[in-house]
DNA sequence: GAAAGTATCAAACAGCCGTTTGAAACTGGA
DNA sequence: TCCAGTTTCAAACGGCTGTTTGATACTTTC
């Protein structure tokens, strides 16, 4: 590693110990510790902690989110899908985040799940603004897959579906270990994704 | 409210700290400033924060831990119980839980979804020494509703299932805020459990 | 009513936190 | 080579954290 990615470096040991221990509980000092740079460079690169946190998502949420876009660019918005093709249709981007190193997948899921489940305001309204236009745009395109389920249950049966996600991929390196462990289960982070699609959308289907 | 419950009012007050911002960012001079009693008070009746916030936890799963294990007494073990029928099993005890105050639901639910995704090692630790035994018993029932199901698809969906439960229950008050305000959608935090069961069970039920 | 035990109190402790400072070390262009 | 601009550095800042202390007040017991 060169000497002029100061920036790049604590994006990744920021963004490893964030997955790790969570945002609160990551001090800068432990951020500049593992990258190896001094502890200011935080403040002079990205202003305050609360802005490498955001740049640490929008390092992985842009391309992702471009990708997803122009996925649904290309569909045909006449015919009804299926409730297994929208939801593939995340997971193929999901998986087709170009990866920095192995685990990046691991550490982009749990990175999501502690957005939501971590109670940092800020991130919230950093993410609503910069993507909740393409999630809402998702959101329709999952509705109109459920034309008979009523809206209350449509609302709520994503959440469920959200929490699914949201909840395994953010300790889904300890789930595996418990998996390998107690249960000689021994899956791929993709291939937990690839099993949670069937599960959803038969969740979805159910009548009330 | 008397002189000499110091203790409970230190449970109530780090009770709804806890469940609104989280443990790491409750501070015990805010939970001893909302309970009216001196900062040490703390240590000198539970000893440590990390004491407090197991003994918010004992008070609340207990009773409810106990109610539980006495439901799955009286089953019969004979026959294939079905899907439903142990979803609300969960839910009727979670529901039948004497209420301390009104929201007193929605509280204990969020403390659930924070158990699981605030990063607090000896917390975990804890539920699994004190709890793990019962909720494994139920894990077994579950599994037994479910003779079809390959081992690791109801390895996987129970975290699914409890994933939709803890994602949701976390954060219940903004997402009825939010359906309320956006989509007309008004449920009790009783409701919404019992709009998980088909949900649920339907994904349990799905072939891979 | 004195002694023993329990509970509360203000004050201080050491430690970690995010952030700021001002000087030093680099960098590329004139 | 000199200068301006950018980046790095050690050090310190004020503030908040959980915990401990020792004195004081209250309760119970004999």
């Amino acid at each position: 590693m060169g000497q002029g990615d100061t920036v790049k470096k604590i994006l990744d040991a920021a963004e490893s110990l964030f997955a790790e221990h969570g945002f609160a509980e990551t001090s800068l000092r432990s951020i500049t510790g593992k990258a190896q740079v001094n502890l200011a460079a935080v403040n002079y690169h990205f202003g305050s902690k609360k802005a490498l946190i955001q740049a640490v998502f929008a390092r992985y949420l842009d391309p992702f989110v471009d990708n997803l876009e122009r996925c649904m660019d290309e569909l045909d918005e006449e015919q009804v899908p299926e409730v297994e093709s929208v939801l593939n249709l995340l997971v193929d981007q999901i998986v087709a985040v170009e990866p920095r190193h192995e685990d990046d997948l691991s550490t982009f899921m749990k990175l999501l799940g502690l957005a939501y489940s971590q109670n940092q305001g800020h991130l919230k309204h950093y993410l609503t603004e910069a993507y909740g236009k393409v999630f809402h745009r998702y959101f329709l395109l999952l509705k109109s897959a459920c034309p008979n389920l009523p809206p209350a249950d449509m609302f709520w049966r994503t959440y469920f579906i959200l929490g699914s996600a949201v909840f395994t991929m953010s300790g889904v390196g300890t789930l595996q270990a418990i998996g390998r462990r107690d249960f000689a289960v021994d899956d791929s982070t993709t291939g937990i994704l690839r099993r949670m699609v069937p599960f959803m959308a038969a969740g979805l289907r159910a009548h009330t």
